[in-house]
DNA sequence: GATGAATGAGAATTCATTCAT
DNA sequence: GATGAATGAATTCTCATTCAT
């Protein structure tokens, strides 16, 4: 209950003012319990901070992943699954997807924290880089380096949610999604539409 | 000179720290000039974060606008040369890049600088909306919508610029970048190599 | 009962903490009873100090006045049996006696305790100083400054049980205290052992 | 200059009030200085104490050591002088001087500090010691236990001191000294005057 | 009576900025 | 112009005390 509540408005701060510009006087307020409340429930600031990354960064992993396992479906149907969803996520917790996204430069001097989602990027990446190299070993797409597909995918998909965040941008219609799949898939060159 | 040494220091240790874990005094001593000296050129620790912001991004603008209006070569040069630009010049100015990029929270709460990113951001994009339009309307690519077609160019450039500033990631080599290239122009479900 | 634990659980704290040092938390949690529950017997965390202090300085009042007030017995022996029993005292209760010792600075800060404890030093000085005075009138001792003989005893005495309690010295045997009195008694330069 | 008057508050705050009741603030404005410049020559609260206790425990040591270390005077000469002496500069510098009487918890707490104090205190009493046990040895007094003659002195020196710093008592008179020394020397059942 | 979650006043410490030299 | 000693506003965190259960 007041975990909850302390948690959000932690999120709803960092995210919109950064790690120094909050300070624990306006979460307290935000979460309308007294200062001291904070310190009953989280050792620190750092501590609070940390909790809030790694909560999100779980979250948002796991949720990227079920839909890289989803079994019977094809690669196009996939990809459509993960930008949606992640873009559904990011919408729902702009705050905790802020705080993911490494726009916080605290995060760069805590190596913990850098090493927790670093790790975590890079499993994300990895999981993709799975499903590409399947795709291409089961020739479902043109022959080539997963790597580099997947890097492509990870950037686009990076950039879909970064944009609603970090500048405020519209969520991407199913419409929008659909098109950067397409484009992705035949080409920008291709000839028929 | 001083001025020079100034904000080459101040680069490194923002970009390396974070606005809020660099200290006036750290910037001092690494320009190897007083604490009181950086007073005489900056009248405080924001103007003089916001001058380099503010340097960087338009140098950065400049390069990749260059890049966009050579006339005479192919689009996928066009982009080809994009590309191994933004890559060459993040790489040889990976301080400055980091700020370029959002990294620092500090940014999101000045909402001068704020505005300042977002207009460059917008500005590279538009050029780059443009560069597509202007080929879909020539037949060069496939018809289809222009905005998302620099949507995904702009989220891959920043996501290869990214990974090498944020992660530490290698520099992609040429080959690489012409993989990119190559995917991006004839997709992923392309039939020949 | 809950008095009981409470008070010898604050004893124990303060004496090995300090004042500032002992937590309310702390001495509620050794003294097993819930944190509020100190507050239903002592209305403060300085009150339960004082009501501590003044209790351990009635008793060691009592016991020091009890031996000097001792009848038909030489002098020597009343001297010989105030060491015993303070150093017997102080050692059983180390805790209480060591804030009596006046180590506590909070002390010195609380004018009502810090008169309290003056007035007991005072009132067992004066009594001694009594003593040494009839043994003076009735000449079983050398003529001489009553205060004077009075301060070296109780010097003594007071070196002897802060040794214990401060340095955590061993208790001195009922031989090493006859020899002090002994050489009290004939001095330095006597010639016969 | 700025050092000096530091050290000089904080010797006369910490010994006041303790350390706990003795804020920052208060010494820096007891020094007049802003509060930062106090962390400009301390790093911490902490720090400032430690320096006061210990540079006031070698200067205590000092004097007590070189008074012992007298040659061709005679050892009641050297008692005589170890009291005047330390009376004196106990009188002299009454707020160095309760810092190293251990009346201050916090010292307890800090086992550095305790140490020092402990191994000076030690120090001062081995010397005492080997005046005394050599005293006995070339027969000038009564054979006897050293240890217990010199816990005599260091007892009533103690006592002396304390009884100035504690209870505000006046600075006893060379006179009253004299007749402490004559007691030690003569005992108390002396028969001539 | 007993409890402990909640509170906020109060303290140590940091660091951008000033200004006398 | 250059400097760095001095400053105090601002921030994190602690803990005695309260009060609803």
């Amino acid at each position: 209950m007041k975990t909850e509540q302390i948690l959000n408005a932690a999120a709803e701060l960092f995210s919109r003012k950064g790690y120094h510009n909050t300070k624990m006087k306006d979460i307290a307020d935000m979460a309308e319990v007294g200062k001291g409340t904070l310190y009953e429930y989280y050792r620190s600031k750092d501590e609070l901070f940390k909790e809030l990354v790694k909560v999100g960064a779980r979250r948002y992993q796991q949720l990227t992943e079920q839909q890289l396992n989803k079994e019977g479906i094809t690669l196009w149907d996939k990809l459509q699954a993960i930008l949606e969803h992640q873009v559904d996520y990011v919408w729902d917790n702009k705050s905790f997807a802020f705080l993911l996204l490494g726009r916080e430069s605290y995060i760069i001097t805590e190596s913990e924290l850098y090493q927790f989602l670093y790790q975590t990027g890079e499993e994300i990446f990895k999981a993709m880089e799975t499903v590409f190299q399947e795709a291409v070993d089961s020739r479902k797409i043109a022959p080539g380096n997963a790597t580099v597909y997947a890097k492509i995918f990870y950037g686009i998909a990076t950039e879909v949610v970064s944009s609603m965040v970090l500048w405020g941008n519209n969520k991407p219609s199913r419409e929008e999604i659909k098109e950067i799949i397409y484009t992705l898939r035949f080409g920008l060159e291709r000839k028929e539409l």
